[in-house]
DNA sequence: TCTGGGGTCCTAGGACCC
DNA sequence: TCTGGGGTCCTAGGACCC
């Protein structure tokens, strides 16, 4: 008995969203751009061939205008949602499920094929997600995560022959996939690694899976070895339980330069506020923080700067009170006069879980904070914005991101809910 | 004027200890 | 002229992912 890995695999998943609301923009060329509407992130397949990813929207506006495309903000609250959609969808069809981000989850199948035939059981999965929540999906299957990933792409990219699904369930399927694929589009390789391969002549999957063990292992650490593995159809991945995170980040890039010290610095108050909510929604306690600011790396007119701290406390804390002091006196070490700030962050790690916390016997986490934090969060949990913040976090200095071409927040506001009207 | 944000794992090398 | 050997822990940096 052979399990199987399944990669279901949104389609351009945040353009996928907004259409789902928008039935006349099927067919459209959408793009969705960063925060602060910085670069485009997503594309549908008509976009594709004006807009490379990544691409800076400020340069492509003239492109955007001319060829109708629709262009919107990130609206996370929406994708987010719609990604809970489609995953819960999903749970219907394996009890194994790893959902691996937001737009794409392993299934594993054992013992399946006994049962099923998985070209059929994967065109249902793609069925009943589009039917269910309005996203197109590809789907790959394989004997390996990395297998069904290669199965993925084959399903994507050759969607009118697939139908959007693929199983790679022989060798000769395999090798012939294998032989299709670019070293540098195989899941795992990168821009370096591809490099380098590429220059010793080794240009496809296959290649890759030519060389011997030792080699891979000596050039790519045991990471390359074991994709090697994966993609010879020997299991070396398996479905990964989620876990708590090691590391939380708040990071932004503003919407233009600021120099003022007080502003900076309420900025990265309010990183930190976010760093301990998303603290406490693992319920864990940071041990240190990182912070970090920095100017604007493409205006090489401009004076550069960058630096970042990291220090342990003096006692773990998911305060909202405590990590802002913290980042205050952090910022306060790195923060230095006459320069242009372009982005900054707050990372706080080395956590250790709520149960565990050690008394120490000096300095605590002050004890009262943790109803009020708990108050804070019910709070602003009810009113869906952070309504209640800290008298350092500047009301009057409204900090809106660039967001021009936002999207309603159709499935998580009630006011943006769609009416549908019965004629 | 305008160029995203948030993660993980692995390795090498230094510090430190016995 | 010689200057052990091994283990562990920590950190920085590199590589990767979406």
């Amino acid at each position: 008995m052979v399990d199987m890995y399944a990669l279901i695999d949104c389609n351009n998943f945040y353009a996928s969203c907004e259409r789902a609301f928008k039935p006349i923009l099927r067919k459209q060329p959408i793009v969705v751009l960063s925060n602060n509407d910085g670069c485009v992130i997503a594309r549908s397949n008509e976009a594709k061939k004006y807009i490379p990813m990544g691409a800076p929207a400020h340069e492509f506006n003239a492109v955007f205008k001319r060829e109708n495309i629709h262009v919107f903000s990130s609206n996370y609250a929406l994708y987010g949602d719609m990604s809970n959609r489609v995953m819960n969808t999903l749970q219907n069809f394996s009890p194994d499920v790893e959902i691996y981000s937001i737009d794409e989850s392993f299934l594993k199948f054992e013992g399946f094929e006994k049962y099923f035939d998985l070209l059929k059981y994967g065109k249902k999965i793609k069925t009943t997600v589009t039917q269910n929540t309005g996203i197109p999906v590809s789907v790959g299957l394989g004997r390996t995560k990395s297998l069904a990933k290669v199965a993925n792409k084959i399903a994507k990219k050759f969607a009118e022959k697939t139908d959007g699904v693929h199983v790679i369930d022989s060798e000769e399927l395999r090798i012939k996939a294998l032989k299709w694929l670019p070293v540098g589009d195989v899941w795992g390789i990168g821009r370096q690694h591809a490099k380098r391969l590429q220059n010793l002549g080794i240009k496809t999957a296959f290649d890759f899976t030519m060389q011997s063990e030792d080699w891979v292992k000596k050039n790519m650490s045991i990471v390359g070895l074991r994709l090697h593995k994966e993609l010879r159809g020997i299991p070396c991945l398996e479905l990964e339980i989620p876990a708590d995170k090691k590391n939380i980040a708040t990071t932004r890039s503003f919407d233009r330069n600021y120099k003022d010290k007080e502003i900076i610095k309420e900025r990265i108050k309010t990183f930190a506020v976010t760093c301990a909510e998303k603290l406490r929604k693992q319920k864990s306690f940071a041990n240190a923080m990182m912070v970090f600011i920095h100017t604007n790396g493409f205006r090489k007119d401009l004076p550069q700067y960058s630096r970042n701290i990291v220090f342990q406390f003096p006692f773990p804390s998911n305060s909202n009170i405590e990590l802002a002091k913290f980042s205050e006196t952090a910022f306060e070490k790195i923060y230095k006069e006459g320069y242009e700030y372009k982005k900054a962050g707050v990372v706080v790690m080395d956590f250790s879980p709520e149960a565990l916390q050690q008394v120490n016997l000096f300095e605590n986490s002050n004890p009262k904070h943790k109803a009020l934090m708990e108050t804070v969060d019910k709070i602003n949990n009810l009113l869906g914005t952070k309504k209640v913040k800290l008298a350092s976090q500047d009301i009057s200095i409204t900090f809106k991101m660039k967001q021009e071409k936002l999207s309603p927040r159709y499935t998580t506001r009630l006011a943006d809910i769609i009416k549908v009207k019965a004629i």
